[in-house]
DNA sequence: GCCGTTTTCGGCCCGACTGTTTTCAGTCG
């Protein structure tokens, strides 16, 4: 196997780490910048940018010209960006580190550096404990306390964010009492959860009211509130016995629909909205788009009216990531993105015949009470071995003649073992009509030999949670993700979008990259009880951060007309 | 350093908050 290329986010931490100790030297802020722009944008590019780069090609992408690409092709061939090996020599290395505490900057953390010698976390920790901060002019008393505060929560840190499938069932429900309220007139989710990524942070809603403080009063006295950590006539925020912050915002009903689109998001998007605003003269902020020579303000009730009126469709807010959304609905181009209604089944799920929790009776009558024509039933490979799969097999007959049109399939997960053989030999699985192959173990070997090994097996229709990652617990097999989709495609083998909050595996930008080659990408829940059948609409809503149509998404399709795309 | 429906040069989002200040720089989202 030939060298690992670098991935993405170890390529985008360099650029990061680069501006950040430029901007320590006082460089030009927009290089600066620039840096930082495409440590973002490689770190949400799908396919690899260090083959990119080595193609010649990485310069496609926004925010990446002729130097940033070169500077990609010196990470692969050795290793490190040669002007940060340079400036690592010179800045020491706690003092980039300064810059990540909470309210301090570069310009702060350079000064400390420069002017009182200090170039450890334990020695900033002494000047402050020693109030010798204070000795630099603009500098306090509170800013020492603030940086004790913020050394004493670093020590603790835990770079836990909460999932979307935990936290956005909470976000509706909020959302849907306080529409309720008397006071309230319009009421959304905003922000990153209601761009649906994976995990978020805060809470956002936004709201108009007839009575402002009357919502606010309400939202801060419902039950579930724990902590009031800010309260006022427009705006609050509460933490909820789960420990979710929840952010409400009143705004005038006028300007609705600027407020919304700017705590929406995403940073990335309004700022290239906003650029592209300013060369044609107008000044976009929350309050309205501003014309600069007349400085007439121009309001809207609505997102679609902002848009409309910037030459823009709506854009879904799935898509504003500034991954080509702003082109393409100047362009009129946008994709109409799949819908939890266009789902007819789950192609994923297990029973009490392997780990699951319920029967498979209990399982299929759940499916078919939300309406789905079909539950594949994929008990893994393992537990179905000495003619179990036979005897499910005779349960499965008995439940559909009852349950008819309904139709559970005959499904199997096997895991792809570590020397890339499956669990279950070829004869066993040419039994089954619908086959899973995915990885479990040992994800640091040769993971994506093994996958390419499962996509080429004839009796394998689908790969399942393709990077077995588990968000806040491991980041998943570095899986080249251009190969696997190529052979994907070649075979008309399909890539799972798997719903478990945990997992969202394909992740967004993989499942984009697969879409675009042409790959069928199922969305399934993978359930291993009841209530998670009911993590689809995540799973839809990653498809749709991924760009897909109904079309794209296979089990949009009836399960005859999934059997025909289904390999041989 | 990047980028182009006024530019291959000369720009580069916008506003709120904070702490330390008498008018603002730095930081944040």
């Amino acid at each position: 196997m030939a060298n690992a290329l670098p991935r993405n986010a170890d390529v985008a931490a360099q650029f990061d780490l680069l501006a950040d100790l430029m901007e320590l030297e006082g460089a030009d802020r927009f290089r600066v910048s620039s840096y930082r722009s495409a440590a973002s944008r490689i770190r949400e590019t799908g396919s690899s940018v260090a083959q990119l780069a080595l193609d010649g090609r990485a310069k496609e992408l926004q925010g990446i010209g002729k130097t940033i690409e070169g500077k990609i092709v010196e990470i692969v061939e050795d290793g490190e960006i040669h002007a940060l090996s340079k400036r690592k020599d010179v800045v020491p290395g706690d003092v980039a580190l300064f810059m990540r505490l909470p309210g301090l900057g570069a310009k702060t953390a350079a000064r400390i550096w420069h002017e009182l010698g200090v170039t450890t976390l334990d020695e900033l920790r002494a000047a402050a404990e020693q109030q010798r901060l204070r000795d630099l002019g603009g500098l306090g008393a509170k800013t020492e306390e603030r940086i004790l505060k913020a050394l004493n929560d670093t020590a603790e840190a835990e770079p836990f964010r909460p999932l979307l499938g935990d936290a956005l069932p909470a976000l509706l429900a909020v959302v849907e009492v306080l529409r309720e309220h008397p006071a309230s007139d319009q009421v959304s989710d905003a922000g990153s959860a209601r761009r649906r990524k994976e995990t978020i942070r805060d809470l956002d809603i936004i709201a108009t009211a007839s009575d402002p403080p009357a919502l606010i009063d309400y939202f801060t006295s419902l039950r579930w509130v724990v902590e009031i950590a800010a309260k006022g006539d427009t705006k609050a925020t509460v933490v909820s016995n789960d420990g979710y912050r929840f952010d409400l915002r009143v705004v005038p009903p006028e300007s609705y629909g600027n407020l919304l689109q700017h705590f929406t998001g995403s940073k990335e998007h309004n700022l290239a909205l906003r650029e592209a605003a300013v060369r044609r003269k107008l000044s976009v902020s929350e309050y309205g788009v501003t014309e600069t020579e007349s400085g007439t303000v121009h309001t809207h009730a609505t997102e679609e009216e902002l848009y409309r009126f910037l030459g823009y469709d709506w854009i879904p807010p799935e898509l504003r990531e500034n991954c080509g959304e702003l082109e393409a609905a100047r362009a009129h181009e946008l994709p109409a993105l799949v819908e939890l209604d266009d789902i007819r089944g789950d192609l994923h799920s297990h029973s009490t015949w392997s780990d699951g929790k319920e029967t498979l009776e209990v399982m299929a009558r759940a499916a078919k009470a939300r309406g789905y024509a079909y539950l594949a039933i994929t008990d893994h490979g393992e537990r179905l071995r000495e003619g179990r799969a036979e005897e499910q097999w005779a349960e499965v007959d008995a439940l559909n003649e009852r349950l008819k049109p309904f139709r559970i399939v005959k499904g199997v997960e096997v895991g792809i073992r570590a020397d890339g053989g499956l669990a279950l030999g070829d004869e066993a699985l040419a039994g089954f009509e619908w086959v899973i192959a995915s990885l479990h173990t040992s994800f640091d070997r040769n993971p994506t030999e093994r996958v390419l090994a499962a996509i080429e097996n004839p009796n394998v229709h689908m790969i399942g949670h393709l990077t077995a990652r588990k968000l806040n617990i491991r980041s998943g097999a570095d899986i080249d993700i251009e190969r696997v989709v190529e052979k994907a495609v070649e075979t008309g083998t399909f890539l799972e979008i798997n719903a478990q909050p945990n997992r969202l595996d394909l992740r967004d930008t993989h499942a984009r990259v697969a879409g675009e080659a042409g790959v069928k990408i199922p969305v399934s829940t993978d359930s291993h009880q009841l209530s998670a059948l009911g993590h689809m609409p995540i799973g839809v809503a990653q498809a749709r951060r991924a760009w897909l149509t109904k079309e794209q998404v296979l089990n949009t399709r009836t399960w005859k007309q999934i059997e025909r795309l289904r390999k041989r």
